[in-house]
DNA sequence: AATGAATGAGATTTCATTCAT
DNA sequence: AATGAATGAAATCTCATTCAT
């Protein structure tokens, strides 16, 4: 009423909608989120989310399409994969934490909604296996003396299992991005060394 | 039908219905499980379950509090608190692990279903904050020639995310207890050494 | 409220929510009749609907069976079984065509409405199959010398159909059941008759 | 995409829009069918159809006028009405079911939603009074010494149940259009017969 | 101690229909 | 002449929760 009635083009509206969602799905969840509550934020009314989005479950989709390719993106932009491995990952791990904290609110509550959101959970699994993978390779091209027996692959688990806990601390404002990197970076190459061959120095030097 | 109206003594009733709860909650998460379900698994009638619990939310409250109560007693009742911090870990570690993997079903998706059901979010962050100290003390008490501006709290936070997610590959039995364990740990010391003074050696050497 | 919010045994709020029912579905129409409407008119609340009847087309599939049960009782009791083919014929459609008379509103209404509702067209033709086959095996009973090549089935489905108009006209009271009935007996036996006697030809030389 | 704004001749657009409901309704049924499903079909918008046909019911009142006329133009124009009763009552049964057999799908479909649509029960059961008082009239016409209490509209109304049971039948291809002519000829002027050649006693003499 | 019977409140979803261009 | 954009209104169905016995 009050607000506007305007004709908008698709694509527009499209955005106004998932901006709404991702607002509310945030604040509230998926469960106790409703698509009256969504609606009114989006200042239309109920069907235009089911002409456009078919169910409250594929607006949810869509909102997380939209946050994870707005993130991949952004941290896919920040990095020269032609870098060495520490740098690699030095950069990669600064965007990571800088795009969190530069977007508090939707990425890593939307990101939690999913994990346990028991239709997305399997998304986000699949899009955290892809992310351990990339590391394991990561952490294979930066070690040089491996012991025989690493378990590149189970390490990645553990690092990405750090690396979500450390954004869920940037997220919420308690930890700043510099201070969280650098022990992200630490942990990550300290964590991999050969038993004894410490041969950080010199590779640190670099 | 014939086996109904039995008349059982509280304690008894309580933990029937726990366990009925735990399983329907596990299988099928917070939102998706209706008292209904639970009432029937636990063979009983629903104003049993309100009698006893109140509603669902304070239902799913004692069911985390049970579980949460049954991991830790096992898990401190294997520790020795008198042994030094590199003993203490490794068994703490294991303890833990152990236990997990032991209990795959009930707590990792208990865990998760409160980890984003908004209700509960707050009582699971809680009961990691503990743990973080208690890590962030573990790390500092074993930790000989820090660098003078460690963030224990932070490595701690970051430990326990690694924790979290090996767990979670334990419990889908995607890792064996032993090689997690021994991933864990030696991802805490190294993770932590001071940048040179690689005193590992003689503190391991126990 | 100002009804009787009493508590019934399930037997009778199951008869009372179905005699509601039929009452709507017949008046209105399977598609045009809402759920709060029959809850309205039993008297109680739409979720007591749905759980003893568990859907919209459950609950039209118990009323159309309720009917037709007590239709198929009570003109089988009225049926000798035992009797020649003319009697049996003949009571049977005066039992038929009683019952109609004595049930106008609902019977015959929901079995229209059932006729056409897409979900249900399936169950009434299946149940005029049985009863043309019935109908079939009676007039081949019936019927001496045949001619050969008679089609007893196709013949069956001409009565039937037949029949069904008679019914419709009996049940809003625009036909007497005695008088249909004799239409209908006649029309049943005299439309059968071998060709001998044949008066045809000079009628259409006419 | 490119096959879209076309203009066309008001005449064309609403033959086009009437195919396309005919299609669908008979396919799926009045309720179930949706607007937007008929502008689909049609490949025009929904306004479109509002602005020729006002409403749903509307639309689908044209679709039933225009199947109608067909049908009884078709019929019509097959039938000379010069002819004896016997000839007409011949030419009429076999154009009727030759033009069934022709329109399986659009005719006996909607004619069967008409019946049972609420809205439209009413116009069909005008029309077939129609043929009623038609095929009374018929009867009338050719039968000689009939009874004198003979009740020729109600026969009528046997005669046209089974025409429709029978033209369902060939609707479905169950039934040949020639044999089921000729079962419905041969019902009509015996059913009707003067009791005279009665042979009925000795048989229920049994 | 225990339960069958009952419901208020609200969720998702669909549809016929219209406005503004 | 034609349509993309938009919605009011309602329908089906579910669920946590409580009464009366």
């Amino acid at each position: 009423m009050a607000g506007g009635t305007k004709r908008l083009p698709r694509a527009v509206r499209e955005q106004q909608m998932l901006d709404a969602a991702v607002q509310i799905f945030s604040v509230n969840g998926y469960h106790e989120t409703s698509m009256d509550a969504i609606a009114a934020e989006a200042q239309i009314s109920k069907p235009m989310l089911y002409l456009y989005y078919g169910s409250k479950e594929e607006l949810f989709g869509a909102c997380l399409d939209r946050e994870l390719s707005r993130f991949v993106e952004d941290v896919r932009g920040k990095i020269d994969f032609s870098q060495s491995p520490r740098e690699l990952l030095r950069n990669a791990v600064l965007a990571f934490l800088e795009y969190i904290d530069a977007n508090r609110a939707s990425w890593m509550v939307l990101y939690n909604q999913a994990t346990s959101s028991q239709a997305f959970a399997h998304t986000v699994r699949e899009g955290r296996e892809r992310i351990i993978e990339l590391v394991g390779r990561l952490l294979q091209a930066g070690t040089r003396n491996p012991e025989p027996d690493t378990d590149f692959d189970m390490m990645a688990v553990a690092l990405v299992g750090a690396g979500e806990a450390i954004a869920a601390r940037v997220s919420t404002g308690d930890a700043g991005v510099n201070e969280a990197a650098e022990l992200m970076i630490n942990l990550f190459w300290r964590g991999l060394k050969g038993k004894q061959s410490d041969k950080d120095a010199p590779v640190s030097a670099r």
